[in-house]
DNA sequence: TCGTGATTGATTGTATATGATCATTTCGTA
DNA sequence: TACGAAATGATCATATACAATCAATCACGA
């Protein structure tokens, strides 16, 4: 292999996976690990990349890679101060090491961004957060069997014996279409039937819903306040919608919505 | 050959592969290695290529886009002409409407490609071959449900109770790490795992396996000729290589793969 | 047929790249 | 803090790529 290849190879993984150990360039390229460290040396020394010890690391950030069935992208760009205050309340429930939950959803899949650095275990029964934790980040991913659904994005299987029962989940995060004294409430029966799933293989039901979820109601309610540990809304909420969660034992969690967020939610 | 012959055939490769190197060009050229140097310098200073040490390179690189969780960004990039010849042969294998099931690896890969116009059911393992199809196709797709191991790019459940136990494909798919009279051989325990489930699951195994594959061995029989039906190759094998296959009652086809043909047809 | 200039292939010496080895540094951990 | 494991850098012998030279070959016209 020409020394060009192997530049171009590296650079591309550098690319890829943000960061390549010398270990993963061996197997790869069938150099030596001299050779390796030479290119490493001299693409660093042109500043394409940034030398690491044990490898090589992109110099910038990581351009976004184009997000396979990229969600909702009608609700993926609603309300985004507002979910990404949530979804960092929710990250900030994550202790290190444990095994969580996330069900589908776009309030859900802005938790993924703060999940970058953590080293967890993770089952999710939706396909782009899977493919933006594989892409950006080094936690354990597990997935249900099933067909992928391109509308909702997620992969459900309409059998029972199902990868999901070897799982158990410290805590599930879930989104949800409404969210009131009745419970968690959804629209689509495809989204009831992948939540139901997800719901039986942990203890901790932790709710992320904007304030806005609180004013909607649906016809199919997929469990019950019983069910939930933590609800974590915006603070637009009013306090008699929040009344019914506190009665009910739920810890409620009201995130700010910081001014850094809402500037990045305008650029 | 004419000098013009040789510059035209350099350009066309160098334009295919990004970059070809000298010892490449002797093969394909079969002029002597001062010819083809000159060759290169009289075309670098003309600016239609670039010279790099031990070969030469496209001027402007052709850049791919890049899908989530891309392979084995090295493998990907290795005998792209004999992977595209075999994967055509193979997509030319599948009727409408077809179950079939894809197991993971970059030769597979290329076949996704010639799947975007197709209606298919289609079972894979492989998180990048999955992610592609979402993309670009229109196909059913089914995951198993399982761990994303990053390294082998697949998914794959340590538990029986799997989701693939629901589907059954009317051709399996494969490629393998190498494939002799034994039948198929594999290095990685991992990716064993993985084959093995999706054996379970089909009729007819269809192998996928470039000539160099012929000349490999490794440690681990995944399966026997006797489960195979159909091994696609290119041209590149030898007779005597192939032989124990028709033995075996195997149907083999031979995909073309023909440099000097795809030259001309551009020229 | 011969001669001429251009092209080509082989040879050689030099420069560069590579892989193995080993001493040194760094890191994680007991 | 000290230890062992891993990563690193330096060194050297070898392999490979390169440019220059020269002889052989080819194309072409007289």
């Amino acid at each position: 292999m020409l020394e060009r290849e192997r530049h171009n190879l590296i650079l591309k993984l550098v690319e890829e996976r943000s960061i390549v150990s010398v270990a993963d360039l061996l197997d790869l390229l069938g150099a030596s690990e001299a050779t390796i460290r030479r290119d490493i040396n001299t693409l660093a020394e042109r500043g394409e990349i940034k030398r690491i010890r044990g490898g090589a690391e992109a110099v910038r950030p990581r351009h976004q890679p184009h997000l396979v069935g990229m969600p909702f992208a009608l609700s993926q760009d609603i309300d985004v101060p507002q979910k990404r205050a949530i979804a960092r309340a929710a990250a900030e429930l994550i202790e290190p090491g444990e095994s969580i939950i996330i069900n589908g959803g776009t309030t859900t899949f802005a938790l993924v961004e703060f999940l970058a650095d953590r080293d967890l275990d993770i089952l999710t029964n939706s396909f782009p957060i899977a493919a933006k934790l594989l892409a950006t980040s080094r936690n354990r991913i597990t997935l249900p069997g099933g067909t992928i659904f391109r509308e909702q994005n997620i992969v459900l299987s309409p059998f029972e014996n199902d990868t999901v029962e070897n799982f158990w989940g410290n805590k599930l995060f879930t989104g949800c279409y409404g969210l009131n004294r009745f419970g968690i409430m959804e629209a689509d029966p495809l989204i009831v039937q992948a939540q139901t799933k997800l719901l039986k293989r942990t203890e901790h039901v932790v709710v992320m819903a904007d304030s806005s979820k609180l004013r909607r109601k649906s016809a199919m309610i997929v469990a019950g306040l019983e069910r939930i540990s933590t609800i974590i809304t915006d603070d637009g909420a009013r306090p008699e919608e929040l009344e019914p969660f506190s009665a009910a034992g739920i810890k409620l969690i009201v995130a700010k919505v910081n001014e850094e967020d809402e500037l990045k939610a305008l650029a």
